[in-house]
DNA sequence: GACAGTGGCTTATCCGGTTCAGTGCACACG
DNA sequence: CGTGTGCACTGAACCGGATAAGCCACTGTC
């Protein structure tokens, strides 16, 4: 099967290329009878613009691109991921920008996916996550002068936009609340150490813990899987004296939590209570559900888009705080007994 | 920035444009030492092929499509489709081919974006998921040639490559486990039942059952959240014979199911067991961990990928099983008591 | 020594859009 | 009636690669 062509359309309603391409552009030029006429030819023979051409000569790919790096074995059962694209694609379909993905084991792979994207012009812009300090990516996409998104900050992205959220906000939230329950150790298992927004939460949990005149307020560090979320509450809760309470990073890690304690006998929330963050629905799958702090990644996902699609747009964009994360109590947490 | 194109190479080297695409597509036409020294350029000057200048003459756009068809909360939390993806982006990401994602909300859209996506020239062929019966999609497909590669059968795709897991088998195999156990009364917890693979296991579900006498077989459909999990399990567990065993599609409806079950005072595995379909993570999250169904998510999107990369260079391409899935008994089933 | 064959390269064309510099025409105006 | 102005549209160049056709020098053959 043929696909149709602006010539072909040209044809059909005898006039030339160019006027075709104002028509559909909508672009002054041609009389409004005429452009009536072509884009009914259009509609009628299913026309869609080759995007390649229309990239060539100087216009957009339309298309954003978004790098992962993170291990497989993560990807599948972290819904972070998958609630932000679920919100990418509600803001780029709307504008029918494709959404291109690439999974990288590496920082600086994605710098590699990057550069050649850009060289490829496959991409007007890209979202950025999982920022790091002194992330080698943010000086790469200001030479190549790609438009970009940062997520996960806030941090020194230089001329970049960025979307973040009050992490410290929401950790300080938390700690207050467990402390109003009366819980005096309280423990954090965190996300990879190396990312900014788990940096931002460490320093405003330690700050938090020890304005309020905590007891003990460790954090582990772990890398948002089951695995290391087990680890890491075993560690915690064969101590001597086990913290009341523990605050994870994801909820993967707080769903893993909350098997170890079950499987040590221990009571949730009675012995221990949990804390989850990102509250996908995970959270109100396990019995008890757990208390977490919310917030809506779709949404989050959608905002990001809009930015970017901003700064492709041209606008100048600057730094955006994403909707209030909040805490969300539910069966998990208790006073401690 | 400006984009090093051909024309830049062949100035530095002193040749001509088509000596310069010679050289870096390993055509014949030029020799050996001249192809050395173009590609020490290319490779010093950080060259990369404009992809639309490539996909415009003739060539392939070096990208595949993928779209998704569930509602978004559901999509942050299925394991399955980030497991598929990662295992596309393996082979993908090998030969450089770009991922494009597009989620939707009804069959009847993926058709229209295939239908964009083929007009735009953007991707080179499509991975179809959730296939159903007489599902709308394959028509358009073949008729526009598009190649494809359907997950999720066996199904009549037509000259559509279609790749598939033995669920039949697994089923049976998971409902043989359980009778010799000693269970007599095991029930089940379908997906969405429009979905052909949806189908085949409620079919071989109700011939095992029956052959080997069970009392009860029931399955209740479902669609993969938590929610109707939960939903259909206490259901299932209110009645006044209530199964010593439930079998879930799909893993987050088993971890549901098993908070149900808790909270309803009942032990698993003692009054209940439980089995799960996937193995993702998840099942080896929660306490107990999850009996399951396991298969390679990644290493069967890996192999998709890979079919609809030789169908895309043209090779003739059929039906493919997948590894088989088996069963991996863990701490949810047990002899009912 | 004439001629075919071949390797190595150049030239020109094409892909399908966008865009800019015209062109022809109608109409208004002095 | 000549001129200016604006509108609707045409024609052609251009984006950056792929590729068919053409050209030249060299080799081998009879």
């Amino acid at each position: 099967m043929k696909r149709p062509t602006i010539a072909d359309i040209a044809r059909r309603a005898g006039v030339s290329k160019g006027a075709v391409s104002y028509a559909l552009n909508g672009q002054p030029g041609v009389s409004e009878a005429t452009r009536k006429r072509i884009l009914a030819i259009a509609q009628e023979i299913g026309f869609n613009a080759n995007s390649a051409a229309r990239a060539l000569s100087g216009a957009r790919a339309r298309a954003v691109g978004l790098t992962i790096c993170r291990p497989a074995r993560i990807l599948g059962i972290e819904p972070w991921f998958m609630g932000l694209i679920s919100g990418f694609e509600a803001e780029l379909g709307a504008r029918s920008y494709a959404l291109t993905l690439q999974v990288v084991a590496t920082p600086e792979q994605e710098v590699e996916v990057y550069r050649r994207w850009w060289g490829e012009r496959r991409i007007d812009g890209v979202i950025v996550t999982d920022i790091r300090e002194n992330d080698v990516r943010i000086p790469v996409l200001q030479q190549l002068q790609l438009p970009a998104v940062v997520i996960g900050g806030p941090g020194d992205t230089g001329s970049l936009a960025q979307i973040w959220s009050d992490d410290a906000g929401a950790i300080t939230e938390a700690v207050r609340y467990l402390v109003a329950l009366g819980h005096h150790r309280i423990a954090r298992v965190s996300g990879v150490p190396d990312l900014l927004h788990t940096q931002v939460r460490t320093t405003a949990f330690a700050e938090v813990c020890a304005s309020l005149g905590l007891d003990s307020a460790i954090t582990i560090p772990a890398d948002y899987t089951g695995e290391e979320g087990s680890r890491a509450t075993r560690r915690l809760l064969i101590g001597g004296d086990r913290p009341t309470a523990i605050i994870y990073d994801n909820d993967v890690m707080a769903v893993a939590g909350l098997a170890v304690a079950q499987e040590m006998g221990l009571s949730v929330p009675g012995d221990l209570s949990i804390v989850a963050w990102d509250d996908s629905p995970l959270c109100s799958l396990v019995h008890p559900p757990l208390t977490a702090l919310s917030r809506d990644i779709s949404a989050y996902g959608a905002q990001a888009a809009r930015e970017l699609l901003k700064s492709i747009d041209g606008d100048q964009v600057g730094d955006v705080e994403a909707a209030r994360v909040h805490l969300t109590p539910r069966g998990s947490t208790a006073p401690p007994r």
